[in-house]
DNA sequence: AAGTGTCTAATTTTT
DNA sequence: TTAGACACTT
C-alpha cells in the first residue's frame, strides 16, 4: 500500500494508521463478520454484493468512517457518488452520526450529477461552455428540440421532439457524442437525420450556455480523455472512491469512474444485480455482472445475512429470482424464522381487489398496525387509482408518493424562469416561457417574430427584443408591454446585485402580476399554486446565492417534506427500491400488466428479466407480511379485458405461498394449459374449468351490484363523497366543485343540491341531472 | 389571445 | 376511459 503524494497536504502519521489497526473502533462493533470484511477491504478495487435488507447503508457508512478515521484520506479526498439526492443526504447524516462535524468536510458526496456538475464548472470552458452555465430538465429539453425540429422542417407529429429527446439521451447515456455515434444508430430518427440533429441540439445547447442531464457526465468524460493534467488533478484529489447502486450505472457513468479510479485502483462499488430495475433508463446491468473482469484483482464480499424479512418471505424472494440466468447469484439468510407465508390471492376483478386490499387495511389497523406501516406497491401509476378511490369512500388515510415533483410544477417553473433571465440574459428557453406569463398581450405571433430574429442574428431572444422596441414593426400595445416587461427585468437584475434572492423572488412574483393573477383565478388549483409559491420562497433562504440555488434546483428535483401523517402509502415498485414495511399489498399480478407487456415486447427476455427483479424488489421489501393479488378481469383504458395470472405467481416456491382464489381459477385447468401452472393438478386451487368469457361474465354480473359514477355534493358546493367514479377522484372531500369533467362531458356548476352535467359526444348534447344526490 | 372542440396514445422516472 | 396536445374558432 502506498500514499500517492499531494503537495498541498500533508501525509497521514504512521502512527493513526497503527492504532486504527491494532485496536477497532466502535464503530465497527455489531458488525457481522461479512460487514466487516466489506469495512476492511480499502485498498484496490472491492464489490460489494449487497442484497436486500443486509445492512448496506451501514457497510457504506462505516467504511467511510473508518478510510477517515484510520487517517488513510481527509474528509475531501473522498468520492463517494449516489444515484439520488434522498441517498446522499442519508449517508452524510449517518456519516455525521458516527464521526460528527468533520463529516461536513465530504465536499464529494453526492450524487453523480451533482459532483459532475462541480466539476465541469470549474473546467466550463474546455468545452465551450461558461461556469454559469444553465442545466436543462427534461422539458427544457424538449421544448428546445421542438424548435430545432420545426426549423429543420420535420414532421414533429411522425418524429416527436419526445422521442429525439429520448434517443440523445440514450446515446449520451452509452457516452457517445454525435460523432462517436454508429452508423445504425443514426438511421433510428428522421430517415437517417439523427446524427445532424444531435449536433445541432449540442450547437444550440453551447449558444444557450446550457447542458442536460446527460451533458454533465459526458463533458467531464470529455475533459478527462483530452486533458490528462486536469484528469491527473482528480487523480490526486480523490484517493479513495465509493460508489452505491453500482447496479444502475449507465455506461457514461462506469466510463467516468473508470477514469477517476484508473490510478488508485482504490474504487469501492456496492449493489445488488437482483435489483437492477432501471435498465429503461440506461443502466446497464452488465457493469456489475463485468466488475471483475473491468477491475482485475477485485475482492468480491457478499452480504448476505438479510435482517428484514421473515424466512418465508425471503424464500419466495429467492425462489422467484432464481429463474432469472443473469445473475451473480447470492443466498440471503436470517435468523427470522418462520412467519406468515406470503399470501397470494386471485379475485374477480379489479374493483374486488381494491375492496378486498381496503378490509385488509382496515382489519390490520384494528390490530393494532398503523397505518404508514402498510404499502401497496404498483407496477404503474395508473392501477393506483382504484385504491385510492376505494381509500377516500371508506375514509382510510393514504398518500401516493410520486406524482409531479414540486420543481416540475408550472407555477414553480414559471418562478424560477424569472429567476434564470435574470441571472442569465441568454437563457431564451426561460425568456420563452414566462415573456408572456402572466398573459401580458405578447402573444405567440410576437414572441415567434422575437425568436426568429434572435436566430438570424444569432443573438439571444432578450436582445431581439431590445431592438424590436425602439422600431414600429410591432402593434403599439404589443411594443409598450414588451418594453414594460424589458424594464422591469432590468430593474430586477439591478436588484439582484445587493438584495437576497429569496426577497428578489418575492418581488419579481408581485411586481409581474404572477401572484394577482392566480389570486384573481377560481380554478381549484389556484389557491394550492400560491401555497406553493411561498413554499419556494422560504426554501430559498437556505442558499448563498442565485447560482447555488439554482444550481439546486436543477439537480435536486425534490424538496425535503416534514414528517408524513400515519397514513397507508401507496407507490410504484420503482418507488418502494431501498424501502420496507411491516405489511406489503402487490396487486395487479396478472401477465401484461406485471410483467408488463411492453417491457417483454421491447426487450425480451431481458425485460422479462426486469421485471422479475422488480416482483423481487416488491416482495423483499416486506419485514412480516407481503400479499400479492391478481384479478381475472380488468378494465384496461376502460375496456374490459380477461388476465392470467402472472408467470411470476407460478415461480413462487409452494411451501412458502398460501394461496387462494375467489373466482375457482388459479394457474392452469383445462383450456388454460398452456400456462403451464405448477398447481395444474392441485383441487386446492380449484382447476375447475373457467374460460375468459365465462369469467367475464361473472364479473359483469358482480359489477351490477356497483353503479358507477355518483358524486354526493352539499347545496354549497361542497364535495361530500363520491363514488368509485375516476374522474370524481381528483377531488377530496370538502373541495369547492366548480367544474367536474366527466370524460367528454364536463359539469359546469352546482345549482341548488344538484350538478348539471353537459355531455356532448358525437355531436348529441344531453343534459343529466339526476347526477348528484344529496347526502 | 383566449376559448372550444377533436384526436390520439396510453410503464417504470432520477438527475 | 381520459388527459393532453393540437387545431380551429371567436
Amino acid at each position: 500500500m502506498s500514499f500517492e503524494s499531494d503537495s498541498s497536504l500533508p501525509a497521514p502519521r504512521i502512527s493513526d494508521l497503527a492504532r486504527a489497526d491494532a485496536r477497532p473502533a466502535d464503530y465497527l462493533e455489531g458488525l457481522n463478520p461479512e460487514q466487516r470484511a466489506a469495512v476492511e477491504a480499502i485498498e484496490g478495487p472491492v464489490l460489494v454484493l449487497a442484497g436486500a435488507g443486509t445492512g448496506k447503508t451501514r457497510v457504506l457508512t462505516t467504511r467511510l468512517a473508518h478510510i477517515l478515521a484510520s487517517g488513510r484520506a481527509r474528509p475531501w479526498e473522498l468520492l463517494a457518488v449516489t444515484f439520488t439526492n434522498k441517498a446522499a443526504r442519508e449517508m452524510r447524516e449517518r456519516i455525521t452520526h458516527i464521526i460528527g462535524p468533520s463529516a461536513e468536510g465530504l465536499r464529494w458526496l453526492g450524487t453523480f450529477h451533482s459532483i459532475a456538475a462541480q466539476i465541469l464548472r470549474r473546467h466550463a470552458e474546455l468545452v465551450g461552455l461558461k461556469s454559469n452555465y444553465t442545466i436543462l430538465d427534461t422539458d427544457d429539453q424538449e421544448r428546445l428540440l421542438k424548435q430545432i425540429l420545426e426549423a429543420e422542417n420535420i414532421d414533429s407529429k411522425r418524429w416527436p421532439a419526445k422521442m429525439l429527446a429520448g434517443l440523445i439521451d440514450h446515446w449520451k447515456n452509452r457516452g457517445w457524442r454525435p460523432d462517436q455515434l454508429l452508423p445504425a444508430e443514426n438511421g433510428a430518427f428522421a430517415n437517417g437525420k439523427g446524427q445532424a440533429l444531435y449536433r445541432l441540439y449540442q450547437e444550440r445547447l453551447r449558444i444557450l450556455n446550457a447542458c442536460d442531464f446527460g451533458d454533465l457526465l459526458l463533458h467531464n468524460i470529455t475533459i478527462f480523455t483530452s486533458q490528462p493534467d486536469v484528469l491527473a488533478e482528480y487523480h490526486n484529489r480523490f484517493r479513495y472512491l465509493l460508489v452505491d447502486e453500482y447496479q444502475d450505472t449507465n455506461v457514461a457513468q462506469y466510463l467516468w469512474l473508470r477514469l477517476l479510479a484508473q490510478k488508485s485502483q482504490n474504487l469501492c462499488c456496492v449493489g445488488d444485480d437482483d435489483q437492477s430495475i432501471y435498465g429503461w433508463r440506461g443502466a446497464e446491468v452488465d457493469n456489475i455482472l463485468r466488475f471483475e473482469r473491468d477491475f482485475p484483482g477485485a475482492k468480491v464480499v457478499r452480504l448476505e445475512r438479510n435482517y428484514r424479512s421473515t424466512s418465508h418471505i425471503l424464500a419466495a424472494a429467492a425462489g422467484l429470482i432464481a429463474t432469472n440466468k443473469s445473475r451473480l447469484g447470492k443466498t440471503l439468510w436470517t435468523e427470522a424464522e418462520g412467519g406468515e407465508k406470503v399470501i397470494v390471492r386471485g379475485v374477480w376483478d379489479g374493483e374486488a381487489e381494491s375492496r378486498l386490499i381496503a378490509d385488509e387495511v382496515e382489519r390490520a389497523k384494528r390490530a393494532g398496525r398503523a397505518y404508514r406501516d402498510i404499502a401497496i406497491l404498483v407496477r404503474a401509476s395508473f392501477q393506483m387509482r382504484a385504491f385510492e378511490e376505494r381509500f377516500v369512500l371508506l375514509q382510510i388515510p393514504y398518500v401516493v408518493i410520486g406524482g409531479p415533483r414540486f420543481f416540475e410544477r408550472a407555477e414553480i417553473r414559471d418562478a424560477i424562469a424569472y429567476l434564470r433571465l435574470i441571472q442569465s440574459e441568454d437563457d431564451d428557453l426561460a425568456f420563452e416561457r414566462i415573456v408572456n406569463t402572466p398573459k401580458r398581450g405578447i402573444g405567440d405571433t410576437t414572441v415567434q417574430k422575437l425568436l426568429q430574429i434572435a436566430r438570424l442574428n444569432g443573438v439571444p431572444a432578450s436582445h431581439a427584443a431590445r431592438q424590436i422596441v425602439l422600431t414600429d414593426e410591432l402593434p403599439a400595445r404589443t411594443r409598450t408591454a414588451l418594453a414594460n416587461f424589458l424594464r422591469d427585468l432590468d430593474r430586477w437584475r439591478g436588484q439582484a446585485e445587493h438584495i437576497h434572492h429569496a426577497r428578489l423572488m418575492e418581488t419579481v412574483l408581485e411586481e409581474s402580476g404572477y401572484t394577482d393573477a392566480l389570486k384573481l383565478d377560481k380554478s381549484p388549483q389556484a389557491q394550492g399554486r400560491l401555497e406553493n409559491l411561498k413554499e419556494l420562497v422560504q426554501s430559498m433562504g437556505g442558499y448563498d446565492d442565485l447560482q447555488a440555488y439554482l444550481e439546486h434546483v436543477s439537480l435536486v428535483m425534490d424538496l425535503e417534506r416534514g414528517p408524513q401523517a400515519d397514513s397507508v402509502q401507496i407507490m410504484t415498485l420503482h418507488q418502494a427500491k431501498g424501502l420496507e414495511f411491516p405489511l406489503v399489498f402487490l396487486p395487479g399480478w396478472e401477465e401484461g400488466v406485471f410483467p408488463s407487456q411492453r417491457s417483454m415486447d421491447e426487450k425480451g427476455e431481458k425485460g422479462l428479466e426486469e421485471e422479475r427483479r422488480l416482483a423481487y424488489v416488491g416482495i423483499t421489501r416486506a419485514r412480516q407480511e407481503a400479499r400479492i393479488s391478481f384479478a381475472a378481469n380488468r378494465q384496461v383504458y376502460g375496456r374490459w379485458t380477461s388476465q392470467l395470472p402472472s408467470r411470476f405467481v407460478d415461480e413462487l416456491p409452494p411451501a412458502n405461498v398460501e394461496a387462494s382464489s375467489e373466482t375457482g381459477y388459479y394457474g392452469g385447468g383445462p383450456g388454460m394449459q398452456q400456462h403451464g401452472s405448477r398447481w395444474d393438478n392441485d383441487p386446492d386451487f380449484g382447476g375447475g374449468y373457467s374460460s375468459p368469457g365465462w369469467r367475464r361474465a361473472q364479473a359483469n354480473q358482480y359489477r351490477g351490484t356497483h353503479p358507477g359514477r355518483q358524486a354526493v355534493i352539499e347545496g354549497d358546493g361542497r364535495l361530500v363523497a363520491v363514488s368509485e367514479s375516476s374522474a370524481a377522484s381528483a377531488y377530496k372531500r370538502g373541495d369547492r366543485v366548480f367544474h367536474l369533467k366527466f370524460g367528454y362531458g364536463s359539469v359546469k356548476g352546482v345549482e341548488g343540491n344538484k350538478l348539471t352535467v353537459s355531455f356532448d359526444k358525437a355531436g348529441e348534447k344531453k343534459v343529466i341531472d339526476s347526477f348528484v344526490e344529496k347526502a
